[in-house]
DNA sequence: GCATTAACCACAG
DNA sequence: CTGTGGTTAATGC
């Protein structure tokens, strides 16, 4: 735990903006503020819940492991709540997260976290709407994935970690090939040959981690195809 | 039938 | 962890 003043955080979530100085107090002693390197497991899937996991900087994967590999949910980027499902849905967490790149997340006691939303509306709104954005990208993503072909869906996948995550074409890929088969749902070597293609034919280039985007309009139209 | 797509397996850097 | 080749099953002309 590190000593942390949650009224001075530049990282606050649009709902505890709204909180005042006494709440901001008593999210303070029911909170805290724990850093992670790339690669740490931030929860386990099956371990009990008593904190609301608040993604105060990095990225990382949310992840639930299905009848025989992994599969990975989602990628949530800060700021964002990113174990509110998990805590208050079940007291068992029903999926993992992990981190992508080092991040810092605010364990938030989940007690005291159910009274700001029985307490403060505004608050309580600005939760649901996050949730409700968050819902809306699963759906659409869901709706995609069984109706194109896997190289429409790895340029689809690109291109939105690209634009939501990156806000850039040229960006240090957060994923290993096997995540992201995870993520989009195929396998391993499919995705190892579609990237090996994409990139033969000019439209990414690898340097490393480090992917750029080349052509983005064939990139779209491949996602768009299916 | 024949072609395409993609998964699974195995093995190699 | 990634790249490839062989094989196999499903699907669509």
């Amino acid at each position: 735990m590190e000593n942390h003043k949650c009224i001075d955080c530049e990282f606050k979530s649009s709902a505890s903006k709204i909180l005042s100085s006494e709440e901001f107090d008593i999210l303070e002693k029911n909170s805290a503020l724990v850093f992670f390197k790339k690669g740490d497991i931030i929860f386990k899937q099956g371990a009990l819940s008593t904190n609301v996991a608040y993604l105060r900087t990095g990225i990382v994967k949310i992840h639930k492991r299905g009848v025989s590999h992994e599969k990975i949910l989602r990628i949530a980027k800060s700021p964002s709540y990113f174990g509110i499902p998990t805590t208050f849905g079940d007291k068992i967490n029903q999926y993992a997260a992990t981190a992508l790149e080092d991040s810092s997340v605010c364990f938030i006691d989940s007690n005291l976290f159910r009274n700001f939303i029985f307490k403060n509306g505004k608050f309580a709104y600005e939760l649901i709407v996050e949730l409700c954005e968050n819902e809306l990208n699963d759906y659409e993503r869901y709706a995609n994935q069984s109706q194109k072909q896997v190289p429409g869906l790895v340029a689809e996948t690109l291109l939105c970690i690209a634009d939501k995550i990156f806000n850039s074409s040229r960006f240090n890929f957060p994923l290993s090939q096997s995540e992201l088969a995870d993520l989009v749902g195929t396998s391993r070597e499919s995705i190892s040959r579609i990237l090996s293609d994409f990139s033969a034919n000019k439209i990414i280039a690898f340097n490393g981690k480090e992917l750029n985007i080349l052509k983005r309009d064939v990139l779209e139209h491949i996602s768009e195809k299916g």
